[in-house]
DNA sequence: CTAGAATGTGAATCATCCTTCACGTTCCAC
DNA sequence: GTGGAACGTGAAGGATGATTCACATTCTAG
């Protein structure tokens, strides 16, 4: 049942996994340990079900994200990704750590890697599709670099302020200093 | 002891937090639980003194970098940095991701925060003294973006080939990437 | 209405460690 | 050489918590 599942989100996240017992995830569902055994054969199970929520929900508001700025220039779509970004980390933050947390002994590690690996691609056709903006010259490895330094961004806001991810000003200033690295010095000639 | 410290980390790093008992250290230490208890009242106790042997590691090969680097331009001291930070993450790195995993429940976030505020704070401090070459405004706000973007790129170097965190053609890139982001377009009057 | 299926229940089972402690063994001062 | 302090040992204690299963309860088709 979905309100299982939705149970195990909301114990995951209060209390963490180390304290996330299969009883308690079952009565905050209003149910019992048996019934929710019934539907997912395990607490594993349930992990991985939380996996997949997650993930399919990143990848659904990112490809909402890219599809409504379509069109528009670089500094717009780059800034609707990382403020997209922010914004599914700073939702049920906790949440998200614990999965984190759980995902090599889950063995989600290739599962979060093409996810990763689809933002990758994605920033990367962007960057091209602007490349006159771009003074970089390989555009993949930027792509690259700049998709995990904003994640490392996101990580560390996570640790502050819970506004903060939300708030314009810092998502201004963390595409600047994106598009910064991305325009470089756009001298005729170099240097 | 020390070696029941060491024995900790093999088997911290070789099977990670779940499968790492008291009983396995101490064999491995060629000891007996009895006595690990002797020296570490509890098995948190070994894994708090991980943690201190970690990060005091992690301290000192970054005051060396900046020591060893004094005086020299810009771009010599941000890659000598980037530099340490991927030396490091690359050794052992699994002991450091199965800390990493196990700082909530040890109380070590405030700790590591403070690590990571003392490198933003050295970064800034390099940053400042090389105003010259940097062009954005915010120097303070510039080099905490950096030092997370960086720690974030190390993270997910981490994940692929171990070799590419020690990689010079990597690290330049990383570098030039980081200093583009920093001197941004310097002509004279903006834009 | 009623048999049987589907679903729900939660006490009991089972496994896994962390931790303790009663009992060696080693080492040193005298 | 000897008493006892320091150190070492590992079987047993206890806790915790996932999972099972014998037994309700509810639903549905005929």
């Amino acid at each position: 049942m979905d309100s299982l599942l939705e149970a195990a989100a909301q114990v995951l996240e209060s209390e963490g996994f180390e304290k996330m017992t299969t009883t308690k995830v079952a009565l905050r569902a209003g149910a019992s340990v048996g019934s929710l055994y019934q539907y997912y054969p395990s607490k594993d199970a349930l992990l991985h079900a939380l996996f997949e929520r997650k993930t399919e929900r990143l990848r659904a508001r990112f490809a909402a994200s890219l599809a409504a700025t379509e069109g528009q220039g670089l500094e717009a779509r780059v800034r609707a990704l990382i403020e997209t970004l922010f914004l599914e980390k700073a939702t049920r933050s906790r949440l998200g750590v614990e999965l984190a947390r759980q995902a090599p002994r889950l063995e989600k590690e290739r599962l979060i890697e093409r996810l990763s690996e689809d933002i990758h691609r994605a920033v990367h056709a962007v960057l091209d599709a602007h490349a006159d903006e771009v003074g970089v010259a390989d555009r993949e490895l930027a792509s690259w670099l700049v998709v995990h330094g904003v994640v490392g961004i996101a990580d560390a806001a996570m640790l502050g302020p819970p506004a903060r991810l939300r708030d314009p000003v810092f998502i201004s200033a963390v595409t600047e200093h994106v598009l910064d690295a991305l325009r470089v010095a756009r001298l005729p000639s170099a240097r």
